[in-house]
DNA sequence: ATGAAAGCGCTAACAG
DNA sequence: CTGTTAGCGCTTTCAT
């Protein structure tokens, strides 16, 4: 590996003046600058972001970090932040924490280490406060889909909207009895989604309610329990309502390995994509994950560019998407 | 950020001390050791991993890079090398090059200067060879699915192997005549795929081989144009086979879409998952894709640790599932 | 066993 | 406009 000093000697000048060349070309006389970067090319120089890091504190890079990145929705709020780093030149690393608590605080402090400017932040669903790492640095992030009640710019989906407008859909279609397989109540984002459909139904029929609704991790471990054990329950129910995608695959197997014909025999509708090449096509409410990656990252990098305006929130309008007309409902 | 000097300072030591004392504990005095200890836990002082590497040039992190984060091989890739690094103590930086050549020498770039100790690396499609960056240094690296004929370990797959299942098993099913929708010729496994399928093709009908077969990117879009394009044709079929899930995804739709029914107007056969959702299940044969991230790893742990035997290939048998029994098929 | 000091590659005063 | 130098946080000779 080339250093600047390299540079310098092919160049026959001081390191300062190759420094000045890349950083601050109008302050070096032309002759200078000409030859430095003719050893610049000639030595294939690109200098370390690291080592310059080290001293500026800045490095032209920004993390995503989320809990699961076979998980769609994440996938997508990567690939919002990606869009608009791309043009802003900006490095993008992705980290995995696989919804583990320990990975998340290690992956923090390599991140740290590595002087990146700011993070898109989707913390582990176990979190109910910002990690130790990060309240002792002042490191530039927003949250997305989950928040940890700090004063961060949060973008966050209307869970509340989301399951209403999935509930409407199921009623509008006849449905009288619609049991929920939903989140853990202690994250954020499950609890908001169940008491969402807890409001509605209780206000259908309260006395139903309570045996209609399963709850347990999102995974689609859990949606196939769930499922199974509605089912193997005995309980009356025309249509059945997951709280996201995960969710709803597992109990999408579990009615396929029951017999059950969906939609004919019971009807399922999904917070959250569930794939496009389910045939036929399950109701489900979408989030904007791919625009709600690419505001976040917007905001993370006004705040690194200074920007200490209060904390924004924003709110995604989930979108619903029904076999019948597959477009936008409201 | 608490730095070295702030826990020499509280321990009343030398910066050398604590260093020694996380480095080379047996080597500082047991007074010494339990004060700088102690100083370290009441300053939650973690050593800046960067500022260390930049001596020690090692950082315990790698990364995995592929070109396209979103399609499920490559997730899978990442997923069985992210098992084997947890046990290890590794950092994994996932870096998603889109396929573009110059996002990707970008992220090695900033890899490189970063200090990563290795690589798992599925190069760009476009690439037919080494990036400079990577040939300029000598960063241990194993290849996955693709590989530029370096002397470095490559984990593969076994293509002709794959393309020969899926043929097979429509000529078995009554087939007889089956039309090819494959990536470019250009890449070393989009070559591979098309040539199998051609001497195949040829064996059994050399005089329609060529009007039944479309090759374009390995992308969705480019799977639903030539689906089309093969349909409208007008050219006498009764089986397609897909050479990625991608094009596999695209020719599901156009067909869907040109209301042709698959399988029973139309059977088509793919390369790689497509989701598991399909309904009815689509025959495909399934790459080894995690274990194949996991074998590279190790590989590549190995390397990093100084083995520096002679290159290794592994070629990893992909697996034939169909709607009929949907289990492993030789 | 310990500390002073050099140096990893870079930038930013500060002199000249 | 240019070079010398200190220093980012850390490790590692080299003396003591």
């Amino acid at each position: 590996m080339k250093t600047i000093k390299d540079v310098a000697a092919v160049a026959g000048v001081s390191v300062a003046s190759v420094s000045r060349a890349m950083n601050n070309p109008s302050t070096v006389s032309p002759e200078n600058l000409k030859r430095i970067n003719a050893a610049i090319r000639k030595l294939g120089y690109a200098p370390n972001k690291i080592a310059r890091s080290l001293k500026v504190q800045t490095s032209k890079s920004v993390a995503v970090m989320v809990p699961d990145i076979s998980n769609p929705f994440h996938l997508k709020v990567i690939k919002g932040a990606e869009s608009v780093l791309a043009a802003a030149g900006y490095t993008l690393f992705i980290m995995d924490t696989e919804e583990s608590a320990e990975k998340e605080a290690r992956s923090l402090r390599d991140l740290l280490d590595r002087q990146i400017d700011g993070l898109v932040y989707v913390p582990v669903l176990t979190n109910d406060r910002l990690p130790p790492i990060l309240s002792a640095n002042q490191l530039p992030l927003v949250f997305v889909d989950r928040f940890l009640g700090t004063e961060h710019d949060s973008i966050r989906g209307n869970n509340a909207a989301g399951i209403s407008m999935l509930y409407r859909y199921l009623i509008a279609k006849g449905h009288r009895t619609i049991a929920l397989i939903g989140g853990p109540d202690f994250s954020q984002i499950g609890r908001e989604r169940n008491e969402a459909f807890r409001s509605l139904a209780f206000q259908e029929d309260g006395s139903h309610a309570q045996a209609l609704m399963r709850t347990g991790d999102f995974t689609v471990e859990g949606g196939y329990r769930l499922a199974r054990e509605l089912v193997l329950s005995g309980v009356a129910m025309d249509a059945v309502l997951a709280t996201n995608n995960l969710l709803g695959i597992g109990a999408l197997k579990a009615f396929r390995e029951l017999g059950i014909r969906v939609p004919i025999n019971l009807e399922l509708a999904v917070f959250d994509e569930i794939g496009e090449l389910v045939d036929p096509p399950i109701p489900h409410v979408r989030q904007q994950a791919f625009e709600m990656g690419a505001q976040a990252t917007r905001f993370l990098l006004e705040r690194i560019g200074g920007d200490s305006g209060p904390a924004r929130t924003v709110l995604f309008e989930p979108l619903l998407f029904t076999p019948e007309h597959y477009k936008k409902f409201s």
